[in-house]
RNA sequence: GUGGCCGUAGCUCAAUGGUAGAGCCCCAGAUUGUGGUUCUGGUUGUUGCGGGUUCAAGUCCCGUCGGCCACCCCA
C-alpha cells in the first residue's frame, strides 16, 4: 500500500500538525517583523547551476535534482541564500539600503531522513544586505535569539555559539598559508570536535599545533569582543558564548558566523548563520557587490525541542487551543427550527464570529457534547421556545431564554 | 550512499515455533430537549510486502519496502 504513505522524509501535515507549524510561522512572523524586517519569497524550484556553481561542491551530492522536460538541470531549493542574492543583484537598485528581509519557506535534499532530518522542510530566513558595520551582524544575531525567547526558551534552554571566520583566515594569512588551501583547511577545523583528533590533526599538517593550541586557548578578537559587549548592553549576554570553534560548512561564509544548539546539546543545529559578503558580487559575475548576511532556523529541531522544552510545549498547546476554538455552537432541537437557526447562522458568520451546527438531524445531548469538544463558548439552542432561543454559556452552565431579535446582544455579553 | 536495530488494529503496545490480544480513539446505546465524569455494547488486522524452512511462522532464514540509530553531511 505505497500510496497509502507520503514518500519518504516528506511529511502530511494533519490539522494537529498543521497547527503546530502555523503556531511556529506566526512567531516566526511576528518577531521578524519586531524587528522591521519585510517578507518575501523566492521560487522553490532553481536551476541546479546556482547551486554547483556557488555553494561549495560538497552540497550537490545532496540536492533533490532532476531534469525537466525542457531539458534543464534543476534542482528543488536546498537553502534560499543563493536565491536572495541572485534576486538582491537583479533588482537592489529599487530599495533602499540596507534591506531587511526575511522569508518562510519550503527546502529539500535528497538524502536518507533521520530525526530531525526530512528531505523536506519548512525555514525562516534573515538577511540583511547592503550594510558592511558590524552594528548589522548585532542587530541579526539578536533577531536570532529574541525568536527562539518569543517559543518561551530562555538562557538555560539554548546558546548561540558565535565565531568569525575572519579570525581564521587572518590566521591563515599569517601563517603564509596560499587563499587556495584556506577552504580545505576551514572544513577540517569545522570539523573539529566532530572527527578524531588524529584526523583532523593529519588534515592540518604543520598547522595542527597552532590551530589546536588555538581552539583551546579559546581565540580573542576585537570584533568578537565588541559583538559580545554589544549584545551584554541589550541584555542578552548571557544567550551567546564565543566559540572560534564554529567555522560552518558553507564555502560562502565570509565574517561572523553563529550557530544555535540547545543548550542540552541533544538535538542538532537549531539556527544558523552568518557574513557572506562576497556572494551577491558571485552570482552577478561582479556586476553587483553588496554586503550580506543572514541567518536561517528550520521548523524541524525546533518542533522537537519546543515538545522538549515544558514552557515553550505549554505555551504552543494554549495558543494552538484557543486558536482551534469556535465561537458559538447551534443546536437544532427540533428539526422545524433548521431553517430559522441557519438564517440566524449567516447572520452570526458574517458578524465575524466562528459558528458551527449539525449538517443533519442529531439527538440534543449529542449536539451538547459536540459544541463541548469545539471548545464553544457559547451554544444557541432553537426548539420549542421559539420565537425565543436559550443561550447557554458554556463555561458557567447558565442558560437564559431571549427573543430571537436581540440575541446577538446576549452573544456578545458573554463572548467579550 | 554504507553499516546496525526494528516493523502486530487509526494510535501506544502484548502474544515459549502451536487458534492474534489489551488500553486509548472512534461509533451506537443507558426511555421522550443539555456537554466535561461514568457504565454497556460494537467496528478495525492478508502481523509492511514477497519468497523459503517446518506438521505448524507474528516468532526462524533470504529478499524488498518503510522507520530508527550511527557514519556521511549539515541549510
Amino acid at each position: 500500500m505505497i500510496f497509502m504513505q507520503a514518500l519518504p522524509g516528506f511529511r502530511d501535515f494533519l490539522p494537529e500538525d498543521y497547527a503546530k507549524r502555523n503556531y511556529i510561522f506566526a512567531c516566526w512572523r511576528e518577531v521578524a517583523r519586531r524587528y522591521g524586517f519585510v517578507e518575501w519569497e523566492g521560487p522553490p524550484l532553481e536551476s541546479t547551476e546556482l547551486y554547483k556553481k556557488k555553494s561549495g561542491a560538497e552540497i550537490v551530492d545532496q540536492l533533490f535534482n532532476f531534469t525537466d522536460k525542457g531539458e534543464r538541470e534543476v534542482a528543488l531549493r536546498p537553502e534560499l541564500t543563493p536565491t536572495l542574492a541572485r534576486v538582491v543583484a537583479a533588482h537592489e537598485r529599487q530599495f533602499k539600503k540596507p534591506l531587511k528581509w526575511f522569508s518562510l519557506g519550503q527546502f529539500f535534499r535528497y538524502e536518507k531522513q533521520q530525526r530531525g532530518r526530512l528531505r523536506e522542510h519548512f525555514q525562516l530566513n534573515c538577511d540583511i544586505i547592503g550594510e558592511s558595520d558590524l552594528a548589522a551582524d548585532i542587530e541579526l544575531v539578536a533577531l536570532c535569539i529574541d525568536v527562539l525567547r518569543a517559543f518561551g526558551f530562555t538562557e538555560k534552554d539554548f546558546v548561540v555559539r558565535i565565531s568569525d571566520r575572519e579570525f581564521w583566515t587572518d590566521f591563515l594569512h599569517e601563517k603564509n598559508v596560499p587563499a587556495e588551501r584556506w577552504d580545505e583547511l576551514l572544513q577540517a577545523i569545522d570539523k573539529f570536535g566532530r572527527e578524531p583528533r588524529e584526523k583532523t590533526a593529519e588534515k592540518l599538517g604543520d598547522l595542527a599545533e597552532p590551530v589546536f593550541a588555538t581552539l583551546k586557548s579559546g581565540g580573542k578578537s576585537q570584533k568578537l569582543s565588541k559583538l559580545l559587549d554589544a549584545l551584554r548592553g541589550r541584555g542578552l549576554a548571557d544567550f551567546v558564548a564565543i566559540d572560534i570553534g564554529i567555522v560552518r560548512g558553507l564555502a560562502y561564509y565570509t565574517g561572523i558566523v553563529f550557530e544555535v544548539f540547545d543548550r542540552a546539546g541533544k538535538f542538532r543545529a537549531i539556527a544558523g548563520g552568518g557574513r557572506y559578503d562576497n556572494l551577491v558580487a558571485q552570482l552577478s559575475n561582479g556586476t553587483v557587490s553588496m554586503p550580506a548576511l543572514g541567518f536561517a532556523m528550520g521548523d524541524v529541531v525546533l518542533g522537537e525541542l519546543i515538545n522538549e522544552i515544558p514552557l515553550a510545549r505549554e505555551a504552543m498547546e494554549k495558543a494552538i487551543t484557543n486558536d482551534a476554538k469556535i465561537d458559538i455552537y447551534i443546536v437544532i432541537a427540533k428539526e422545524e427550527r433548521r431553517a430559522d437557526a441557519l438564517k440566524q447562522i449567516q447572520h452570526l458568520r458574517d458578524a465575524g464570529y466562528r459558528v458551527d451546527y449539525p449538517l443533519t438531524s442529531e439527538k440534543v445531548g449529542k449536539q451538547f457534547q459536540t459544541a463541548e469538544q469545539l471548545g464553544a463558548r457559547v451554544a444557541v439552542l432553537f426548539g420549542d421556545e421559539w420565537p425565543q432561543l436559550k443561550i447557554k454559556d458554556m463555561t458557567t452552565g447558565e442558560q437564559q431564554l431571549v427573543t430571537k431579535d436581540n440575541f446577538t446582544t446576549r452573544i456578545e455579553s458573554i463572548l467579550r
